[in-house]
DNA sequence: CCGAGATCCCGCCAAG
DNA sequence: AACTTGGCGGGATCTC
């Protein structure tokens, strides 16, 4: 059961995440209910449930409690809980997992949970963060976690988040078909840059993340889970199984989708023939490549490139229509 | 498109 | 007792 804000709003594109998290079966992992202690207006797009205002009590029922950004001045400037907020918040049950949106976390410093420990926020508010509350670690980092309490920098890094905790609680794999639903990027790694100077939370080191680096610098070479797990220093066989964990797929499917990334990215850039494009890419061979681009394109290398040449924006998106969901066994 | 050989993947299980 | 590791078998998948 997952109970999201204490206060005002915000929590739709979150909220939406989880409520549209499913198992294997098609139930939902979440039973995602908005309130506000406030009165104010609760977006609810989602098909979530939306409680009317002042129904606190529901807090005391929820397992998770995500507290949205707040512009509520005695939180913002003064550093405190209003009374309505005070109240809400003693509603939450004393092992309720908490998450907080952007300045949310204000709150929860304000409710004195963050007492030494490590949290963040928007970055335009991490100064105020640290002066209204000089006990609180002040980290600039997408979201961090302590114990119970998770803490997101905004909107997008609170997706981050939820995914993080789906993973979590339902692992990778159900995570990454979450994300895929919801079209968002499913976890972080090594191959995306824009990441790479954002200060990611330290959870615990993922020990296929530096095979998982030196093999998105080496496509165009042959590249086999051995040498992966060599490079891991792991056995194949505990390689493999982290990477599933970690990623949610193995090491040779991975492989392909990172290829076909490349390929793509040749593709749009280059005019190199499709058998140049495939060996670059690091495939065995051009018909390996077509294989592989239509599985997860849904088209064709040549077609792909065509269309993307006719697009009008340079970097638009991919102009082959994704035809969504795959049977995927 | 076929078929042989290589490689991958994952349940299983003994060992630490 | 509970957990992790890593070798093995062999079906699935890929490559040539």
């Amino acid at each position: 059961l997952l109970v999201p804000p204490v206060v005002g709003f915000d929590v739709a594109a979150p909220g939406s995440l989880l409520s549209n998290a499913l198992d294997d079966h098609g139930n939902r992992l979440y039973d995602v209910k908005f309130c506000t202690a406030r009165g104010e207006p609760a977006l609810t797009t989602l098909g979530a449930e939306l409680v009317p205002h002042g129904d606190a009590r529901l807090l005391a029922t929820a397992d998770t409690v995500i507290i949205p950004g707040t512009h509520n001045p005695d939180v913002r400037r003064l550093g405190s809980l209003d009374e309505p907020t005070r109240h809400a918040m003693t509603q939450i049950r004393a092992d309720a997992r908490l998450i907080s949106i952007c300045t949310g976390v204000f709150v929860l410093a304000a409710a004195g949970l963050l007492a030494e420990a490590a949290a963040t926020t928007h970055w335009s508010a991490l100064d105020d963060l640290q002066r209204l509350h000089p006990s609180v670690i002040a980290k600039r980092a997408l979201y961090t976690e302590h114990g119970r309490i998770s803490t997101s920098a905004g909107l997008g890094a609170a997706i981050d988040l939820c995914l993080h905790i789906i993973r979590q609680d339902h692992g990778a794999q159900t995570a990454n078909r979450v994300a895929r639903f919801a079209a968002v990027q499913g976890w972080r790694s090594g191959d995306q840059p824009q990441f790479a100077e954002t200060p990611l939370p330290e959870e615990g080191v993922q020990s296929t993340a530096i095979a998982r680096d030196w093999a998105v610098t080496h496509l165009g070479e042959p590249i086999t889970v051995a040498v992966l797990a060599a490079i891991s220093r792991q056995s194949v066989r505990t390689f493999s199984r982290r990477f599933r964990e970690e990623t949610g797929s193995t090491p040779h499917v991975w492989l392909s989708q990172q290829r076909v990334r490349l390929a793509q990215r040749i593709l749009e850039t280059t005019d190199l023939s499709v058998d140049e494009v495939a060996h670059r890419s690091g495939f065995s061979s051009p018909t390996s490549m077509r294989v592989r681009f239509r599985a997860i394109v849904g088209t064709s290398p040549g077609a792909y490139r065509q269309a993307f040449s006719k697009s009008d924006s340079p970097h638009g998106r991919n102009p082959s229509p994704h035809d969504g969901v795959r049977s995927m066994g």
